[in-house]
DNA sequence: TTTTATAATGAGTAAAAACTCACTCAAAAA
DNA sequence: TTTTTGAGTGAGTTTTTACTCATTATAAAA
C-alpha cells in the first residue's frame, strides 16, 4: 500500500505553500503580467505540471493570494469593531505591528502591495473585483467609526474621519510601497510618527 | 510638392502626444507587463504600425514616460537647492501643487505610480534602473537638506531628516495609489495634513 | 490632374507565455 | 520484491502578443 492519506496531504500543502511563497515574492516584485509562470515554478523549485495541478491558471493563484490580504483585512475590521480596547490603543497596537513587521520582514508590504495590484481595474487579473471592493470599505467604516469615538472621548483631533482615514492608510500604504524601492536605503518612521496626525498634543 | 516639413512635424506631435497620454492611462492603471501593444494602439486611436514607427518597442515607450517623471524630479530637486525661499514656503508650495493637481487631475499620481513600476527590479521594463534610483536619490537628499535647514531656523520640529523624508514621500506616494484605488471614494486631506509632522505647533 | 514625400495601415510572422498530458518517481505495506 | 496510488515531471501544444513590412492614404504644389 502507498502513502497514508495524511502523508498525501501534508506533501501537498508542503508544495502549496512553495509555490504560494514564490508567487507572492514575484507578482509583488515584477506584477503580475510581468511574471510568467515558469518562473514561479522555478522559484518553488517545482515542475510547471506541478502548479498546475495546484491551481488551475495564473489568474486562480493570484486571486488565492489576494483572498489571504482580504482574510487580514477582515480579522482587522472585526478587532476595530471588538470595542475591546479605546480607539487610540486599537490604532496604536494595529500601527506598532506594521511597524514589527515592517522593520523584521516583508510579509504585510507585500500584501498591501498585492491589493494595490489587485484593485487596479483589469490588472490584468480580472480578481473579484466587487469582493475587495467591498472588503476594503468594510475596513476604512470601522476604521472612521474609531476616529470618531476617538474624538467623541477628546482624544482625537477634530477633523473629517473619512478623510483621516484615507489619510492614515495612505501612509501605511505608501510605505510599504517606498519599502520595495528603496530596499535597504528604507529607514521605517517610528510608530508615533504616523498617527500623529490624529491624536491631541501630548495624548 | 507635398506637405511641408512643419506640417509633418506637427503631424507626427499629434501622434505622438496620443500615443504617451494612451501609454501613460494603461501601464499606470494595468502595469507594464499587462498592458499590450494592441490597446495602446487602439485607446490612441492609431494603428499598431505607426506606433512602431514611433517607438521602437514597447519598453522605449515606457522609458520615455518615465523619462518625463525624472525630468519632474531633477526640476523639484533644483527648485529646493535654489534656496528662493524659506524651507517652510518651499515644501508649503510644493505640498499645494501636489493638492491642486490631485483635486483636478491625476497628471501628478499618473507619474507617481509608474516611477514605482520602474523601480521594481525588473519589472518586466528594464529602465535605466540606475539613473531612476540616482534621480529619487537627489531628491531624497535635497529634500533632507531643506528638513535640516528649518530645523536649525528653528520652525521644523527634530528628529532624523532623512527619515522624516522618507514619511513625506510615502503620504505622497500613498495617496497617489490611493486615489487610483478608490477612484471617486478617494477624499483629497488639506494640505496641512501632509505636513503637520514636520512643523512645530502653530508654526 | 499628376507627382511626391511622408504619414498611416493591418495582415502576417516570430517569439514568448500559458496550459496539457502521457509518463516517471517514491515510499509504504503486502 | 512487488504492488499500489497519488505526487511530480517537462516536452509538446495552443494561445497570446510583440514586432515587421508591403501597401495605401493624404494633401500640398507643380
Amino acid at each position: 500500500m502507498p502513502r497514508t492519506k495524511e502523508q498525501y496531504e501534508q506533501m501537498r500543502n508542503a508544495t502549496k505553500e512553495k509555490i504560494q511563497t514564490a508567487a507572492m515574492q514575484l507578482f509583488v516584485q515584477k506584477g503580475f503580467g510581468s511574471t510568467n509562470v515558469q518562473d514561479i515554478a522555478d522559484a518553488a523549485e517545482i515542475s510547471i505540471g506541478l502548479l498546475y495541478r495546484h491551481y488551475k491558471s495564473k489568474e486562480k493563484l493570484f486571486n488565492e493570494l489576494v483572498d489571504f490580504a482580504l482574510a487580514g483585512m477582515i480579522q482587522q475590521k472585526e478587532y476595530f469593531e471588538s470595542n475591546e480596547v479605546s480607539p487610540k490603543q486599537a490604532l496604536d497596537q494595529f500601527v506598532h505591528e506594521i511597524y514589527n513587521d515592517m522593520m523584521t520582514g516583508e510579509q504585510f508590504a507585500n500584501l498591501l502591495i498585492l491589493m494595490q495590484q489587485s484593485f487596479l481595474t483589469g490588472g490584468g487579473a480580472t480578481v473579484n473585483y466587487v469582493e475587495v471592493t467591498r472588503v476594503s470599505e468594510q475596513l476604512f467604516r470601522a476604521t472612521a467609526r474609531l476616529i470618531t469615538k476617538g474624538q467623541e472621548q477628546g482624544q482625537f483631533r477634530s477633523g473629517n474621519p473619512h478623510e483621516m482615514v484615507v489619510l492614515f492608510y495612505s501612509t501605511i500604504h505608501g510605505l510599504a510601497a517606498m519599502k520595495m524601492m528603496l530596499q535597504h536605503n528604507f529607514q521605517m518612521p517610528s510608530p508615533a510618527a504616523l498617527t500623529s496626525f490624529l491624536y491631541k498634543e501630548g495624548e
